[in-house]
RNA sequence: GGAGAGGUGGCCGAGCGGCUGAAGGCAGCUGCCUGCUAAGCAGUUGUAGGGAUAAAACUCUACCGGGGGUUCGAAUCCCCCCCUCUCCGCCA
């Protein structure tokens, strides 16, 4: 949510920035809600002020006795009055809040400007294209052949976009999910945490997911409750209206959990296989930071991230989100895109974004300043790394014409000592 | 799910419908004092939103789990909801 004082004072600014991201938008409906706010607050105000002296006078004539019935009619009218025009204010503010939380945030002046993922310039290049002495397959092709990966049962019981692992590939997934959060435990620096995964659409309207984008959520029928799209949701709303310590920040959590989206308005896209998945598992990164070092902390969390394909020896990219690119709550986000030898092209396998206060703002996230009045602070994620995408990475790169797969080096202490996974004779 | 107890400031803990943004204590900060430490004395310390300002100072309003109601006036009375704790039930 954008600070209603800034964009009271840089309307032009704020809109101008905002239009970056596609679409028109006209702010005045705001602006002039807004006005009609704070006329109607000085007014009450002034109304309530006068109601408390005069209650008070009232008070002392009622001690000694004396008749107070002209003040007490009076003030049945005044009261009338305020209680109507608290709720008219009370309406005001729903109206202007309900604008404010379907506002984007605005994009950081480093970001480029541009249309749409083919204006996002590549920032940096990690190894290479492997080659190969045959046509490397996709990673259905090799799952399904080595048994490891079963789509069929997947949509007996659940239907599309649903798959089941087996054996080695199921083995796989665990693995990887214990060496990101070693990874990011141990090297890094982060804490581990195991949130629900299932929170309150108050958690949803702090990080952003409501009230705009519910159509991709799954909901509890007959509960205030959904399940989670991202460890994002629950980590970053864990310190939801607390106020930190300065000298706590930056706070970095690491969380592992499943992943639940509905992906509406994605039919007919990567309808194949675990690239796109109602549900998948992910490991993700959160930070908490200090305003004036959240854009080197969103560098190194993106660090952290391409750590992981580095262990595991993945070809990829980095790629900074154009304005018009870029999702709701951030500020500025860098993609990160594995090479994907069956499909012969890089496809995004984590995503890095500040939000800036964007997100604290709604969650109620603050820390304290050395003496000074609480101050909203940063917040940032990134996946580190989606598992059920690094697995594909894995089945494809690592494939061999026979069809089997190399186990990468730094995951074999992970499936007791298992160097290749073979089709079970 | 059933029964009971409770939710007040950073913490503990008072609080007759008006003089309570809220006693008292602890913690914190600022002075003073003591050779050091400890103690002592005085003062001070919440959040949000308006107004004012170059920014402050200043000023107004709201806030005692949340929401409604009664009243000129509610932390205090009434209703609904939420949460925590204890006991019972159920369960991993």
């Amino acid at each position: 949510m954008l600070d209603i004082k800034f964009v009271r004072e840089n309307i032009a600014e704020v809109e101008r920035r905002l239009a970056t991201r596609g679409g028109s938008l006209d702010l005045s409906n705001l602006k002039a809600l807004d006005e009609k706010r704070r006329s109607l607050l000085t007014e009450t105000e002034a109304l309530k002020s006068k109601r408390n002296t005069v209650s008070e006078e009232i008070g002392k004539l009622k001690k000694e006795k004396k008749d107070a019935s002209r003040l007490l009619s009076e003030m049945q009218d005044e009261s009338a009055r305020i209680k109507a025009l608290d709720a008219e204010i009370g309406g005001c503010e729903k109206e202007l809040n309900d604008l404010l939380l379907v506002l984007p945030n605005l994009p950081s002046p480093s970001v480029p400007v541009g249309k749409d993922e083919t204006e996002n310039p590549v920032t940096r290049v990690w190894g290479s294209v492997p080659e190969f002495g045959f046509t490397p397959l996709e990673h259905t092709e090799v799952g399904e052949r080595l048994g490891i990966l079963d789509f069929e049962r997947a949509g007996k019981l659940s239907g599309a976009r649903f798959s089941l692992q087996k054996g080695p590939g199921a083995l796989l997934e665990r693995a990887l999910i214990n060496f990101m959060l070693d990874l990011h435990t141990t090297k890094h620096g982060y804490t581990e945490v195991l949130p629900p995964f299932m929170v309150k659409s108050e958690a949803m309207l702090g990080t952003g997911q409501l009230p705009k984008f519910g159509d991709d959520l799954f909901k509890i029928e007959g509960w205030d409750h959904y399940l989670i799209p991202t460890a994002e949701v629950p980590v970053t709303n864990m310190h939801g209206g607390e106020i930190l310590e300065e000298e706590s920040l930056p706070l970095c959590y690491t969380a592992y959990t499943p992943c639940f989206r509905k992906e509406a308005g994605s039919y007919g896209k990567d309808v194949k296989g675990l690239i796109r998945q109602h549900q998948f598992n992910k490991v993700e990164l959160v930070k908490f930071s200090h305003p004036d070092t959240s854009y080197d902390e969103l560098e190194k969390l993106t660090n952290n991230a391409e750590e992981v394909l580095k262990e595991l020896g993945l070809h990829y990219r980095v790629v900074t989100l154009c304005t018009g690119d870029m999702g709701f709550s951030s500020a500025k986000t860098y993609d990160i895109e594995v090479w994907l030898p069956g499909q012969g092209k890089f496809r995004e396998i984590s995503s890095c974004s500040n939000f800036e206060d964007f997100q604290a703002r709604r969650a109620n996230i603050r820390f304290r300043p050395r003496g000074g009045k609480p101050r909203f602070l940063h917040t940032l994620n990134g996946s580190g790394l989606a598992v059920g995408r690094t697995l594909v990475a894995i089945l494809e790169n690592f494939q061999q014409e026979d069809g089997s797969v190399v186990v990468p080096e730094a995951l074999r202490k992970y499936m007791g000592g298992l160097e290749i996974i073979r089709k079970k004779s």
